[in-house]
DNA sequence: CCGCAAAATGTAACCGGTTACATACAAGCG
DNA sequence: CGCTTGTATGTAACCGGTTACATTTTGCGG
């Protein structure tokens, strides 16, 4: 009755197990556990040879035995909304190379424009994944906090929000840099074309654009609306060169005395722009920038002989249009691989200091911004 | 003495596990288990209680005991090359929707240029996927069939191989085509950029020109090396307007011999390009057609005006070049929809005759193509 | 040669589901 | 009324690892 444990006859068609092993070794599973995990202290030999028979046997341990186990499975979770090629492949790219050096494997989920199935996602991930990276909407996320998903690690991508640790890119710097570039260049009027309200990279382009601006002597701001689309900014640039038509801030007429009433330091702040048109045009994203150059290729408008151009993000079209577009670049993959290291810190214990962290920016300087044509106004 | 299993004061955090449902519901686990599936015969009414109260215990199924225990992850993993940006992520993209929807989560691994490396990652996805989407290198390929992976349903992406299933675009059919479109248009005389010979989607592209150049009356076809870089389009177009030495085929002088004995009914096939000028160039990717557009820019000469240029993927930025490009374009997310498709026959039961299918193409016409100069010769 | 601590290994109880088989109970039929 | 049949549910043996604890072996001082 002792012999039938050898082989089941039916059933058992090419799985090798750790019981396998032990019984071909000559010694205990537990024994071969240990060998396997280099964890225990084992007799070297002993080890040698359980490695030996592993091998021999093609022995490959079942992963879903040790996730249920040791209540781990060395996978994390990445889950983006519906963002652009680049963007999501380069993310993708940078968690990747990073996890897979330690061992970790990457559940994806992208291309989400809903906010409730993004939760869904969330939710469908629990159990499978040791922690997350996501990129979601202020909706989702508020969401997500009242869910049980909330007690994996979690790292966000371009959301602050001090509960969470958090990676951001430095929109806000970056648009300085930008406008510090055209100062320098020469301009004193530049136009900004904003992005969607709900955006959080909007707002803090918009930000940085509002404050660099103050610091420019005899500096003239236009605000004109945008929501990223190539669309929107060719309407943008259009409604510019069209006419002298104050149309420069359509919705928010109370942000104004507010904003201005915050910081009447800027001096120059409450300058009307009615009737004065910019010299240069910073749009808040790349795609933006791109419409607005077909907007002045249409009306005939030099650029950057007569306007010059600006965008952001440094998407590769960029390189390719006419003429080529001065933009922030921003590395992408850095911010993957930056949001695996904050996440593989938190999946070795919990409860630790949320923190977030900044990916600094590059100014990429191409053919579409030059000195105002009328330097002398 | 009985009471003790209620809770075990230590351990057990947040857990909720089958057995906690079944003991508030005053059921067995099983049946627990049964109602969860849906499955089995259970009374309706003990369906809908324990329903309800698995909800009040906010139970989650333990994805790793499920596994474990039924032999699925009920996840398939993808594997691809170093390829850029959009295709990556239209691919995933293709793959995740239908996956979603079929209940599946998707293991991504990208990026990989090594071959040997891209094993590892494909060893070690065994165990966490019930199924595979892989795009490899012919290297890749072999290696794979020896491994103990192979016993997983695969579909591979753009290689044919008959012992597996695979999904691969119509590049004859685009090339042909696109020549057509061409030869419509009034041009005979046309160089294709070729692609790396290593490369199967540039073979077959390849083959279509050829085989379409045979149908056109007086066709005279003139190859160029390259290699799918901008910069090899660039020294192609180059090297092909510098002087008209006759470099047109380089590497295999054995080819043509061969070609035209096999197929002698085009009867034009063995004019001699030399000292023609050819009037249009089609490249076997866009990348390198954009190389050759910016060569022809330096050199002055006119695109559509003097030369005609023709690429082959319909990149975002053929949109955007100067002129715009006439391309073939590739619907990559509908090959990942189709892998997935595949798969998931295959995950059903294994053993069925291997399939390939053919993601067609699709002429789109812009800018950078329009009747040769001098029509008359 | 004994005793004991340290080292090496074995035993078996988990992890949390699924499911074959056993059991309980009700209805149908001769 | 006893027996067959069928439906609803329970019991417990898996799935294949990990690991606390038990047990055996080894090494060494006395």
């Amino acid at each position: 009755m002792n012999e039938i444990r050898t082989r089941s006859p039916r059933r058992r068609q090419a799985t090798v197990t750790i019981h396998d092993v032990a019984a071909r070794a000559g010694v205990s599973v537990a024994t071969v556990s240990r060998v396997l995990n280099g964890k225990q202290l084992v007799r070297p030999e002993t080890a040698v040879h359980v490695l030996s028979v592993a091998r021999e046997l093609h022995f490959v341990p079942n992963v879903a035995a040790r996730t249920l186990s040791i209540r781990r499975s060395q996978t994390i979770g990445i889950v983006l909304p519906d963002v652009h090629g680049e963007f999501f492949s380069e993310v993708i790219r940078g968690v990747d190379v990073a996890a897979r050096k330690a061992g970790y494997h990457i559940l994806v989920s992208g291309s989400h424009s809903d906010p409730g199935e993004m939760m869904e996602v969330l939710e469908a991930m629990r159990g499978r994944v040791d922690g997350l990276v996501v990129m979601a909407p202020d909706a989702t996320l508020s969401a997500l906090g009242k869910s049980r998903t909330a007690d994996l690690p979690l790292v966000l991508l371009n959301t602050v929000d001090d509960a969470h640790d958090a990676i951001t890119i430095d929109n806000y710097g970056g648009a300085r840099a930008m406008i510090r570039h055209l100062a320098q260049l020469g301009h004193t009027r530049i136009a900004f074309i904003k992005g969607p309200d709900g955006n959080a990279d909007a707002r803090e382009r918009l930000r940085g654009f509002r404050h660099a601006m103050r610091a420019i002597p005899g500096g003239e701001k236009l605000e004109l609306a945008g929501d990223f689309t190539e669309r929107s900014g060719y309407a943008a640039a259009l409604h510019l060169c069209g006419a002298a038509d104050p149309a420069a801030k359509p919705a928010d007429s109370a942000a104004k005395p507010a904003d201005s009433a915050a910081k009447p330091a800027g001096g120059v702040a409450g300058a009307t722009p009615t009737g004065t048109t910019p010299t240069a045009i910073f749009a808040a994203n790349d795609s933006m920038a791109i419409g607005a150059l077909s907007a002045l290729a249409d009306r005939g408008i030099a650029v950057p002989g007569e306007m010059s151009v600006a965008g952001f993000d440094d998407i590769p079209i960029a390189h390719y249009v006419a003429p080529p577009l001065t933009t922030i670049a921003v590395d992408i993959a850095e911010m993957g691989r930056r949001a695996f290291a904050l996440l593989s810190e938190s999946l070795g214990e919990h409860r630790h200091p949320k923190r977030q962290e900044c990916i600094s920016t590059t100014l990429v300087v191409r053919k579409s911004c030059a000195a105002p044509h009328s330097q002398v106004k």
